[in-house]
DNA sequence: TTGCTGAGTATAGAAAAGTAAACTTAGGTG
DNA sequence: CACCTAAGTTTACTTTTCTATACTCAGCAA
């Protein structure tokens, strides 16, 4: 029997975020709804992803309150549901920018990005950045990570 | 036949940085990392992942270059390897903040969160944010996509 | 009333992940 | 020398996820 004890890290952020867009498609389903996309058909074509799979993270995405479905109606048709992002939703752009600009350098092609971001009205490209509460600009290695309020260790073996 | 084109988002930032990070075990590897840990049994005891996953990912992050292998030696014991971060994956932590940040909004415990990331020196809590190269602070609804160099259509079908 | 369309559901097979335990390897210890 | 340990590999099996395709459903139109 091992007395050591190690950290339970059963409540963590990281994690929890995961069990909700850490599935195959999630996030890119979000790629595209940021990028205009709104219908089931529209994230089928683009991402050619299959249509059950589709149907369960929509419906996951809409019961987190990621996602909120609102109604469209092309004319000489009838209305059918449409997918729109919440607040929630948008409050995960800052992780998803993350991924991007480690995309845009690591792994981009000879020409560069196939997309760029940019803040509206002023033009200038846009990317996540690390800063602290006083508006220090903070270098990954000067993050020091401790114990929070719900921090718990496992129980030994 | 549709004469319609889409997007080819083959080449999209984010979907290549989920190829290398995007499966179940990868993040939390990496979050393992930063909190400290560096050897496959640090990795398994903290995780629960299977010995053969946890080995298959760790070899696949070796591979991309965001951890290397460097050797430790514990006294009576030869010499064995551990997993060290390099600055390419130091260059996931934003992505991870924002993962972090998300979970600590929307997934936290009633106390909050387990973990906490301070400044370090200055102590002041830390967050992924997104700016312009104005330096401007960007609200997600503000920026604005647009092509970049390698955009690319599909062919119609 | 028959067909068309977008948005799904159903189902079956393939691939990946999870589980558990045995086996391997290479140096250090008694 | 046999034994111990951490770090894996291997194997066998179960469960879950993924993929592909067929099918359903609800209105609109001819």
């Amino acid at each position: 029997m091992d007395t050591r004890l190690d950290r339970d890290m059963s409540n963590c952020s990281i994690a929890r975020t995961l069990e909700v867009v850490g599935e195959k498609w999630t996030i890119l389903i979000l790629r595209e709804v940021w990028y205009g996309s709104s219908r089931f058909g529209d994230f089928e074509r683009v991402l050619g992803c299959p249509r059950n799979l589709l149907a369960a993270r929509l419906r996951m995405l809409v019961e987190e309150g990621i996602l909120v479905t609102e109604t469209y109606k092309e004319p000489g048709s009838r209305r059918r549901p449409k997918y729109v992002i919440t607040p929630k939703g948008m409050d995960l752009v800052p992780a998803v920018m993350g991924l991007l600009q480690w995309g845009d350098r690591y792994r981009a092609d000879p020409e560069g990005p196939a997309m760029l971001t940019r803040h509206r009205g002023c033009g200038a490209h846009v990317d996540a950045q690390i800063r602290c509460e006083r508006g220090h600009a903070v270098q990954a290695e000067d993050i020091e990570s401790v114990p929070g309020p719900a921090f718990r260790m496992k129980a030994a073996e």
